[in-house]
DNA sequence: TTAGGTTAATCAATCGATTGATTGAGTCAA
DNA sequence: TTGACTCAATCAATCGATTGATTAACCTAA
């Protein structure tokens, strides 16, 4: 019966969410507290009010972010353990399954200003450039989002590949990982080098090749004569 | 006989250089004239004098730093075409060779303050940096130093399965680049998660392990038992 | 129900600091 | 003298942050 509150946590929520939106973008020196006010429609005072600082909203920005972005990893199978029944198989297809998914959510929207799924994609930015110049502070917060993923896939691979050494299997990791972010975040230059860019609809054939070469890669190119 | 001359373009050569530095660590705008100034010891306004601008001196230090980079690549032997006598033979060995070259370039110093052949790395800064975000003007900069890398490895996957389709070989090049790239952009989380990071001791393991993941990948795993 | 008090939320105005850029005087070799 | 070079001083603009006033909602005693 309530006209809309319009409430504090309305306008909280406001800032938060356009500063993921700008500060994935342009960087957290890229973008000024007035410029993220006047997206929210919010007094630019409101960022002290509510976040402290402006690096207190950035860090709440990327906790914001990471809380609501696991799902797409929580959501595939678990992976199995090594003494399970059909523990290879099921691996097999947790790895597929992670390949796609992770593209999936990269791929979601390209470009965070176009898109609906705008914050799930985002996420990834913030993942690049904090990495590039990690700040006290920032790196646990990259690291909580980060860990379940790397944890994933070294789980598929334990079980794909028990002979390896433990290094050998995180460079393994290492070489999936690598693959699937590149090309996300080198879209830019894909672009430019093959003419025009990858986009949602390419995730399928993305996924596939991924998969196809990084099995191959792993030394398990004869499994996949039965599936593909 | 002359003392330190320190003419005009010694002065400029300092800033020039600082300029690399800085804007390679921070970014454009993580970095004030002023500081790139102290850096080189110069006076601030000498950054309009010699550059018209902040943006000047930020294309400026680009195009001097990957100006004199190509070497790495220039220095390999020419990949074989694909009428060539032994064509694969070579291709092979070119590839190997660029793997590992492309991974000594850019481990020549992964900490661009702390070394003295830091220039050469801190072009893939620039690199990855300005993918993020393209600004007009600045990708024509960025693209002449990325051709010649990408069309050396496309040359070598041409005469390596010259059978594929041109998308699918491309497809093959993003993943071996995508390797290459990885273990060094994402050095920060490599070392998270590892617990310790990969330096330039470590270049012939990475070589080695992605040559023989990306040589399985490319459907070339017998190759590997005469080699290896 | 009403009047007075308390609180969180929001605002315009302004702060000191820093930014990139400009100026004009100065130096020094040719 | 001339012209290339360098400097301290200064510019307007913008930055993040702070302030004091204003609003609206709720609580409570009368």
């Amino acid at each position: 019966m309530k006209p809309p509150p319009d409430s504090s946590q309305d306008t909280r929520q406001r800032l938060l969410e356009a500063a993921v939106l700008l500060f994935a973008q342009k960087g957290f020196d890229g973008v000024g507290i007035r410029e993220i006010s006047q997206k929210a429609q919010a007094n630019s005072a409101l960022v002290q009010y509510y976040f402290g600082s402006k690096e207190g909203l950035y860090l709440a920005a990327m906790s914001f972010l990471f809380d609501q972005g696991i799902d797409s990893v929580a959501a595939l199978p678990a992976p199995p353990s090594l003494d399970e029944p059909e523990a290879f198989a099921k691996a097999l297809d947790c790895l597929k399954g992670y390949i796609h998914a992770f593209l999936e959510e990269l791929f979601a929207c390209h470009d965070p200003a176009k898109c609906s799924r705008e914050l799930q994609s985002a996420a990834h930015l913030f993942w690049t450039r904090e990495l590039m110049e990690p700040a006290a502070g920032r790196v646990d917060i990259i690291l909580g989002h980060v860990r379940p993923y790397a944890d994933y896939l070294a789980a598929c691979i334990r079980v794909l590949r028990p002979d390896l050494a433990e290094d050998a299997q995180f460079l393994m990791g290492s070489s999936i990982h690598a693959q699937i972010m590149f090309f996300h975040r080198d879209m830019s230059m894909i672009s430019l080098l093959r003419g025009s860019a990858y986009g949602p609809q390419d995730v399928g054939t993305l996924a596939t090749h991924i998969t196809e070469f990084s099995l191959r890669g792993l030394g398990l190119g004869n499994t996949l004569q039965g599936v593909q």
